[in-house]
DNA sequence: CGACGGATGGGCT
DNA sequence: GCCCATCCGTCGG
């Protein structure tokens, strides 16, 4: 009992769970990367062997590796040939899980913010995967980074959210589908819902 | 505004 | 080759 404010032992307690326990409890946390503050508002979920969307449903590769390592790595991946999108890895070594950061509130460096991205609308700076680690300027060889162990990208566990509303994941379909994505209610950043494309038969 | 499609490159059937 | 855990500019109502 040293405290109430959140330290890096609870961060691993935290991580520690089922990840679709874990997700919603990373709402109102802060990462951070080169001069640039993000508070999570949206997150999703995404399991192992049994979880269709996931990049680990068909066992591990040089892409997702990370995914199958110890809990409190960042997953990085290259997403549509374009964007940099970024996981918190959760549960045990050898049990692939990881929170993908879908959206968050800038809270610190603004400006370095809208130098990366294309527009200057505070809203939509990190609203968004793709836009979030565009933002935050992360890099794929940022992947496989320990968030436990002092390394440049950090991520603080905030005050605990009330509000949190969950719904099914986004960009996915048929069997990948699972209310595993989770948002803080009313937040104008959370990212615009697309729903998936029909399948063309 | 909502809908649509092009960009763009790695991963895997 | 085809399929994406997306973004953004453009077009039509």
């Amino acid at each position: 009992m040293s405290g109430t404010r959140p330290g890096p032992d609870d961060l691993a307690a935290l991580l520690a769970g089922p990840v679709e326990r874990v997700a919603p409890l990373l709402l109102g946390a802060v990462v951070s990367h080169a001069g640039v503050s993000i508070r999570l508002t949206e997150v999703e979920a995404y399991g192992g062997a049994d979880d269709a969307g996931s990049h680990a449903h068909r066992g591990p590769t040089r892409r997702n590796a990370t995914m199958f390592g110890p809990a409190g790595r960042l997953y990085v991946y290259l997403s549509y040939g374009l964007h940099v999108c970024a996981n918190v890895v959760t549960g045990p070594e050898g049990s692939p899980g990881a929170v993908l950061l879908r959206a968050g509130e800038v809270v610190a460096g603004a400006d370095e913010a809208r130098s990366r991205r294309r527009t200057g609308v505070a809203r939509d700076l990190a609203r968004g995967p793709g836009r979030l680690g565009q933002a935050l300027g992360l890099r794929l060889d940022l992947d496989g980074t320990d968030l436990l162990a002092p390394s440049t990208v950090t991520l603080q566990p905030g005050e605990l959210v009330t509000s949190v509303e969950r719904g099914p994941r986004v960009g996915l379909r048929g069997d990948a589908e699972r209310p595993w994505r989770f948002w803080i209610a009313d937040e104008p950043t959370v990212s615009a819902y697309r729903k998936a494309p029909p399948l063309g038969c």
